[in-house]
DNA sequence: TTCAATTTTTTGAATGACCATTTCATTTTT
DNA sequence: AAAAATGAAATGGTCATTCAAAAAATTGAA
């Protein structure tokens, strides 16, 4: 509980947002995750997700408004992991097929790849088409990753190829995390890993 | 609302249930699906899915014993539209690449890839885990869908690579569908199929 | 057939539970 | 002292389910 005083917010000025409100708001969110992995995204109660994280429900609302924009809070925290996961891999890349396996390292890094997390990834699935900011959230997230698969197959490729490929290896991987999120044994990561680049080694073969 | 003297049925005994029970499931099973995904599983009324099919909240309790028991019975019925499609087309598949084939058309077919119908299961997928009930026939589905893969695979390729290439196509099954949900535009089960037999020889190709 | 008895089906109106959100008085922090 | 944070309790609304009674269908005897 006792936390470095980091600004964490942009501001550098004088009176910036206290952190307290930075803490409880990553606190929430964190006991957002949780909540909706344990309890299922439909049925959870505000009451529940405030209790584990010490907290009561009126609180969420003090921070977040309502229970639907604390939804958005956890998927848009959700979004800038898998972000920055692909980011910090693409860094390091060199070659249009090294950053291609950055996009799949990222989807099935050990950070991002849980039960909890693919369980919270498919209930945001299933309700984006009723939310429309969730919806929103939806789209943005997929055209990022189908701009980087298209940029990297496009190197590697003949064009009509390419849009097979790559709508292939997307649906793969949103069907794997579908799987994961419904796992009875814990997940292994690098497994995981190691499948995803054999499955697109072998989309990429070139015909002989 | 006339209905030809067929016994529905296996009863041919005087005294067989009488056929109104039979309709009125039927019509309270579609007006779900097509509730659910109006709505959402989530938010969706009993109300609601009564109005749909002329009915009142309370027959559906009535027929059904209960919302959860509705739902159940809604995603037995897809189910069994899923398996009539794969046998049907197994019927005249002759080797194991036309079975293969069977399995990917039936997933893709007219009848079942619709807009409709993929909402319904992409939410069937995202409560299962919290319902027992529909844990199970998940847990069935999946089962059967992996045993047609796995019977087929074997004989068309190595031990070392089926696996990796039986998951592959499953997930990539499953994320068509999960896409298919969120479609803003009609689908278009023909191309669907089209690419998933493309997909398919990608990951077939023996290596050169 | 016709008619009343009987069974099946349907519904409107409670009932009771649940829960997001608000209010407000109090505590904690700055 | 002012502002921020918190929780207990109240509010208001929604909804699945139950129930008693009405309506419709079916049966069987005359």
């Amino acid at each position: 509980m006792n936390i470095a005083p980091l600004r964490t917010s942009g501001q550098s000025a004088p009176m910036g947002r206290t952190r307290i409100r930075d803490i409880r708001h990553r606190e929430l969110i964190d006991a957002t995750v949780s909540a909706v992995h344990q309890r299922g995204y439909a049925v959870v109660t505000m009451a529940e997700i405030a209790s584990l994280a010490g907290a009561s429900a009126a609180s969420i609302n003090y921070y977040f408004g309502s229970k639907e924009k604390l939804m958005e809070a956890t998927m848009r925290h959700l979004m800038t992991l898998l972000k920055q996961a692909m980011l910090e891999r693409y860094a390091t890349a060199q070659t249009p097929l090294d950053r291609l396996n950055a996009v799949l390292d990222a989807n099935f890094s050990d950070r991002l790849y849980t039960i909890e997390q693919c369980s919270v990834w498919v209930q945001f699935w299933s309700s984006a088409p009723y939310v429309p900011t969730l919806a929103r959230l939806h789209q943005i997230n997929r055209a990022r990753v189908t701009s980087h698969f298209r940029a990297e197959l496009g190197a590697l490729l003949s064009p009509a190829r390419r849009e097979t490929v790559r709508v292939a290896l997307q649906s793969y991987m949103d069907g794997v995390w579908l799987e994961a999120a419904q796992a009875a044994a814990p997940l292994q990561p690098a497994r995981a890993r190691a499948e995803a680049r054999e499955v697109a080694a072998l989309l990429l073969r070139p015909n002989s």
